[in-house]
DNA sequence: TGTACATCAGTGAACGCGCGTTCACTGATGTAC
DNA sequence: TGTACATCAGTGAACGCGCGTTCACTGATGTAC
């Protein structure tokens, strides 16, 4: 207990300072938000020296892709819940949709990092493209699941693209104190967003193949 | 020509400094990028002593509410443009979708400005509230004219919200390489936006009425 | 029309700050023999 | 099992930087008389 910041007495070897890095770092988004995470305000977080991360990331920019690519998979892994608990497909798609705004509302430091850094690249994380356990081809499996013609190739793309954009749209403005008023006439943040994507009519998308 | 950033010798006193500042802020942003933007940057640019800018706005903070205030004036010229031209009130449901993510791609860096001060004031623009001119009345009117009951009022509000949400999502995303080859499929960048839109069957959501 | 003076809109130097990154270093660990 | 030594993962001081903002100032403008 002689060290302020690490309840154990920590040892001159971290352990895993990689990991608790990345959590720092997530730690300080939530709380501080984008703006204030610098690579010091994160290893004075870790309770570590302003150089220890450099043996772990290149850089900053290195280090926020760590904590990009985790919030990636904590996002698959909502979506894959949602899919996986959904009474029909049909369902499905609404219920995708409204797990991941959820998860944008729980962890939206985290959310905007992920964003950026994929707006930088130009393109989703890695995951999303070749494979087939990405978010997105889950997504795109739920509309053959609901109907939708697998040969189709494009217009299932469209679908899929449509579908990803608006969760995104929503959970950008999720928080906006214009749906406040809808919110409470639906009663709570999680029939609004269901509401929309009803509205949306994703399940009818798959109709018109 | 005694200055090397203004082509006129500028005088002491500038003219317009409040001006002068949105637009060297707004060149900055599009050229740098915004984490690029700095008050001192922006005074540089504008060929003007850093303290220059304090006799116009209170802080950095109120020099970027001007800047996206100016964008958000411009988008809701966009939108007025693109309901004006549609043939019907349903392609105009469309179009003006097409038309927000063509602003968006044109003016990338005010466009986020626009987003990330609307998020820290967790509310639209003041404009898009009560204000009936607002973009966000443009489009609910036009779910009206493609036939919504304009009774059912919180329908509309979702229809619209729905609306927005997507058109938002697909501005962030527009740049993505995961969509190249759905523009080079569809023959150009706008005509994969309004694939997108026609996909999501935003005309079909007054039928519901 | 002329002049005194208040006000306005700039200047440029300075402040303190936290940042990303580098450096020479040192303590801890693990491995070859 | 012990020991020499290479390697690894930290330290903490220092670097230069650009930032937002403040300050006392000054040149330009406009207005009252």
């Amino acid at each position: 207990m002689r060290d302020s910041q690490a309840a154990e007495a920590r040892p001159y070897h971290h352990g895993d300072l990689r990991r608790a890095l990345i959590d720092a770092a997530s730690r300080l988004l939530e709380a501080e938000g984008p703006s204030a995470l610098s690579l010091r305000a994160v290893a004075r977080e870790a309770g570590v020296s302003p150089a220890a991360p450099y043996h772990h990331f290149k850089d900053k920019g290195e280090l926020l892709e760590a904590v990009a690519g985790e919030g990636w998979t904590l996002l698959d892994g909502a979506i894959a819940k949602a899919r996986a608990e959904a009474a029909t497909p049909a369902d499905a798609l609404d219920e995708i949709g409204v797990a991941y705004v959820c998860f944008a509302r729980e962890n939206p430091a985290i959310y905007r990092v992920m964003y950026d850094t994929a707006r930088d690249k130009e393109a989703f994380p890695d995951g999303m493209e070749g494979n087939e356990d990405s978010a997105y081809c889950k997504v795109r499996d739920t509309f053959i699941d609901a109907g939708a013609n697998p040969n189709e190739v494009q217009e299932l793309e469209l679908s899929t693209t449509a579908a990803w954009c608006s969760a995104h749209g929503l959970a950008e403005m999720a928080n906006f104190k214009q749906f406040q008023h809808l919110k409470d006439a639906l009663g709570g943040e999680t029939a609004f967003f269901r509401a929309v994507f009803k509205r949306l009519g994703l399940a009818a998308i798959r109709a018109q193949d």
